[in-house]
DNA sequence: TATTGTTATACTCTATAACTATA
DNA sequence: TATAGTTATAGAGTATAACAATA
């Protein structure tokens, strides 16, 4: 009998979820960055410049809570953050000449963790679990 | 163009596990539970009595923070501490009769939750992705 | 010596309330 | 009045180090 717990799919993301998360955070944490930080970083190298509240809303983190993310990625000079003259409350991040390399160069790290952490998939299976994932994604809130 | 991240399936699976995680832990506050708790009781409801390191293992938290988690289900009756006689190091935990009743009544509130996260999949979907996830989790350490 | 459970503690992440400035 | 961003802060979750009891 499998010994894992499987009675929820709820409980399964959750778990599952915070053992990627915790992969991520170990790798990243060699580059002094926290997974929210990269979540920054692709949520704009995948829709380009965006407002504040937009990525907070595409990485699912609250507002008040990605002030600081940003505050960080800014400081070191990854991301940009410009005040949009059409309104004047909203600030644009966009990503810098160094945002934009950072991200490149990680993308192969990140790739590394997911085979360890898909590493018990073939690989039809990962591209079907990846669909789902994706599609469940486009209907959160 | 879909706006949503779909670059990396950890990504994705972190995202998403945050966000289960976030509707488990509102429906629980209202009987005073965190997710770890209801974790520790549909482990020992699934593979019966186990020591506490092995319900950690399940669960996916450190031990050292299982810790807390199982001294509120054993002050609120829904778990017993035993020694094993075996290895008086060890302690077996055991769902009592009030956890039993308690997991059952929970059930069509997990299940609710669900319905609600994974409302935009269809049904045969859902099958599907539950499976690969159980799959996935059977492959962690 | 190694392992199970434990304590204490620091650190991170998340959630609650209220403020500023713009609209 | 409502919204975008911000600040401060409390609370929950997680990780680090060291200890007691037992094997």
């Amino acid at each position: 009998m499998d010994e894992r717990l499987d009675a929820s799919t709820g409980y399964l993301l959750a778990r599952l979820g915070a053992e990627s998360r915790r992969r991520w955070a170990r790798m990243l944490a060699e580059h002094d960055l926290a997974p929210h930080h990269l979540a920054v970083l692709m949520s704009l190298g995948h829709v380009g410049p965006a407002h504040q509240q937009r990525v907070s809303a595409l990485i699912g983190v609250d507002p008040r809570n990605t002030v600081a993310v940003v505050d960080l990625l800014q400081h070191r000079g990854l991301v940009e953050r410009a005040v949009d003259p059409g309104d004047r409350r909203r600030h644009t991040l966009t990503l810098t000449a160094d945002g934009v390399d950072l991200l490149t160069k990680l993308r192969e790290q990140v790739d590394a963790v997911e085979d360890l952490m898909l590493g018990g998939l073939p690989g039809d299976d990962r591209v079907r679990l990846h669909g789902l994932l994706a599609r469940l994604a486009g209907t959160l809130p």
